[in-house]
DNA sequence: TAGTATTTGTCCGTATGTATT
DNA sequence: TAATACATACGGACAAATACT
């Protein structure tokens, strides 16, 4: 266990606040679970129960604990709620959080489409779809781990174009694709194998949102089938009617 | 490893049938995950190619596996596809899965709602719910386990009524009402705590398919708060909007 | 329904260390 | 050096909400 030094210049109730966050963001203090009363806090740092308090009050400041009175202190469910509705755009979703997003493209590639792809976006197994793989961030954490498939004939040279807007929405738009919504949506809850915990950097034991989805343009015709694995510890999907 | 046993009667397609059923619905082997090939089970199990192909033939049969020509042998999805909409009704997605449903009241309670649950439901912390607990199977395979809160005062002795349809719907119709409608609905990606995994019968590192629901009366007055626990494994959400 | 223990929230005051003027 | 202001740390008392019996 970490310990406390006084008289180093750092405030007690500061370092106190840093062992809670770092045990917090390690996740060996995990979500909505309880800390040990401001009492005990006390006696295991030797310190006075306002100091914890402090402490504590600058855990809440950053929004990794809630306290309840009577009950306890608990750790914060981060939960990124993500609203899928059948108009659902990423992009857009990151704005409404109010989060700064980062996304990154992992991966692009020209192939053949597996059969499964083919059939979802209604193409014949020797037509080439273009593969992008995008890591997408909010305030630092990792919030999925994105793959998505176009139809290559209908958008040559997507990839380069995604790249420079960083948006489907846009980039769809460049070639005069002004709508389109989701078809289909199947959400399920996975463990990552091995390549996507890697990619996501989260353990292989940390369950994740799996949802494969499909949009077509106004005329009904697919133009994106995705799979995008959601961190299961960060994200919770809304789920919306939209009218 | 189990062994089979030669000359007692039962076939060694079916022991070896039986073996690899119980290994894939224990979950021991995982959904999509590879079959070793039939050569490798042959010399495992001491018996000829020919005995296993019929064993693999037989869970086949049963949709357990899938086997891919140049591939090899896989386990079966076993996807349930749940139907989300504002309209959900469990039954009635059971029905339209032609499976054979199960409910099982587990428990029942008189009490009052933790805070979270009184806001959702919009009552005062001193008013009164009931509590349901329910266990749902289809074929055999336990799908949900799903805890609901309702009104206490608006509806008078309901898990009576309840136990006797096993059914909100016609339930809530007995109190008049004829319609409800998802107000609401949070879906995350869990890993069970240890007494939701043994009531669900499943192993703690599997993960769960936690939905978060509010139903509401055609007033918009909630009437059920309900929070559903599906099997990862089993169970596929799938979302539709409704016009 | 009532009573008790636990836990957080708020208020009082006191002492000490640190930075500024 | 002295005076001042401010943040830190501690101690105690009580209120409010909650949990449990």
């Amino acid at each position: 266990m970490s310990e406390i030094e006084r008289g180093r210049g750092v405030a007690l109730w500061s370092q106190i606040s840093g062992i809670l966050a770092s045990d917090i963001l390690k996740g060996q203090l995990r979500q909505g679970e309880q800390l040990p009363s401001a009492q005990e806090l006390a006696m295991r740092f030797n310190v006075n129960r306002h100091t914890v308090r402090r402490a504590i009050a600058a855990l809440e400041q950053r929004n990794l604990v809630r306290t309840e009175q009577g009950r306890g202190t608990f750790v914060q469910e981060q939960t990124l709620d993500y609203v899928i509705s059948r108009r659902t755009r990423f992009t857009q979703n990151m704005r409404n959080l109010n989060v700064d997003a980062d996304i990154r493209v992992l991966e692009e590639a020209h192939e053949l489409p597996p059969p499964p792809v083919a059939r979802a976006l209604g193409l014949d197994r020797n037509e080439y779809v273009y593969r992008v793989e995008t890591l997408d961030r909010a305030d630092g954490h990792i919030i999925d781990y994105s793959t998505s498939y176009f139809p290559a004939a209908r958008f040559p040279d997507l990839p380069a174009l995604y790249r420079r807007l960083l948006s489907v929405t846009r980039t769809l738009a460049e070639f005069g694709v002004a709508d389109y919504e989701r078809k289909h949506t199947r959400v399920s809850a996975r463990l990552p194998d091995a390549t996507t915990a890697r990619v996501m950097q989260q353990q292989t034991s940390r369950p994740l949102l799996y949802v494969e989805s499909i949009n077509a343009d106004t005329r009904g015709v697919p133009v994106q089938y995705g799979i995008t694995r959601f961190s299961g510890d960060w994200v919770q999907l809304v789920l919306m009617a939209d009218h």
